[in-house]
DNA sequence: TCAAAAGTGTTAAGTTTACACCCATGA
DNA sequence: TCATGGGTGTAAACTTAACACTTTTGA
């Protein structure tokens, strides 16, 4: 089995834990587990899961988000890995983290049932396993970065979309207010922020425009600022 | 030995790399190695080393660095995970990536001699081992983006220096020129950028001022642009 | 008819960029 | 005395921030 190489070195368990992003209702959330197993069965912990013996770490992760979600293709990027000796209390584990960005409407819920997942409010966090708060933390902080400097927020949104809906991303997010009039002049001044002729009523007695993010016009011309 | 938990999972050779940035003479350079065993034995790759039983990851990356540099408390940055199943072709091998910046007179020459390591300008590098070569486009990514947001270019000069070494290492690292009086009105502006009295006689007839980095003004007042 | 969310421009303040010459010194 | 790198200010262009009222419509 294991090659001639390397052969005295130790190994370890790898693990992979996803920080899964929704946005409902004006609100950042993170899908978050009742532990399944021992140790620790029982407590509130990121999804995750051991890599297999011939997967990439990053299709683990992306396991791990299917069995959960029922998703595939969906938008993720590694956090870091999280190697402390003792930071798992059941064995010797070197976990990698992973954040995904997803549409909330198009998770299974049933499978969220099965695995007693939750979404929870990222500023009402409870206390999570292990070194999973400062999984958290770090994923927040990426994600903070990397809103304002490329399109990712586009991920968390139905693909039809308000203005306000998506200020109201950005301003969740990015944990401040926004100027209404200001972010629209910005959100105008995106080629691939397509008006379509689609009105949203649900949330409006007036109806809003509903908006699209046009991958393809992103690919030609993928300046952006916002 | 092993705990009672995880048992049926499998096991991988945990690594680490570094990326070892120094800056001299206007270049900025990366520490590289002819690795010293095999598989591949004598291509050019980073230095690396496996994660020992009972050490920290982190400790790892910081114990290999020290075994190339003799130097301690050196800045480090994790840079991410590597984990294709078929990266390293010795063995199947999870590699955390970690990159430091130092000042490059402060290192052990003849540990460098014992190690086969040399310095090469980043923008001349040889194909590297694996996926070595990512590692270091990852690293240098995310040097660039830090650079201007957080006072890390410090690391990688004596604890004097010139504002024209200060202007060099910033262009090296963007890889763009910056225009000198601009540049110097911009640092003229924070605080923690300290002139000293004293003069280096080096690198001009004239004499040029020098500057330091002081870390306790920065602790005071973090707020940085350059 | 009114409550609730959508939509819309202008001005002042601040930031960034472009640009060229004199200074001090050692060889 | 001259070649070399050190040091200095201003104005125009651009970007950002602050700010309040009208529109539409379903209940």
């Amino acid at each position: 089995m294991s090659s001639q190489f390397y052969q005295e070195y130790p190994k370890f368990h790898v693990a992979v834990d996803c920080i899964i992003f929704g946005f409902e209702r004006g609100h950042l959330k993170v899908l978050l587990q009742k532990r399944p197993f021992e140790p620790h069965a029982g407590e509130w912990s990121l999804m995750g899961g051991f890599v297999r013996q011939d997967e990439d770490v990053d299709d683990a992760a992306a396991r791990v988000l299917t069995e959960l979600t029922g998703l595939k293709d969906v938008y993720m990027k590694q956090v870091g890995a999280f190697g402390s000796v003792h930071r798992d209390s059941g064995d010797r584990v070197v976990s990698v983290a992973y954040s995904a960005l997803l549409d909330i409407a198009r998770v299974d819920k049933e499978l969220n049932r099965e695995h007693s997942a939750y979404w929870e409010d990222i500023t009402l966090l409870p206390p999570l396993l292990f070194d999973h708060t400062e999984m958290v933390r770090q994923s927040l902080r990426m994600l903070r970065e990397s809103i304002s400097k490329r399109p990712v927020g586009f991920q968390l949104l139905p693909p039809l979309f308000t203005l306000t809906q998506l200020q109201m991303l950005y301003e969740a997010i990015l944990g401040e207010s926004i100027d209404k009039r200001n972010f629209r002049k910005r959100v105008a001044e995106i080629p691939f922020i397509e008006k379509t002729d689609e009105i949203d009523k649900l949330t409006s007695r007036r109806g809003a425009a509903l908006y699209r993010f046009n991958n393809r016009a992103y690919q030609r011309d993928k300046h952006f600022k916002l």
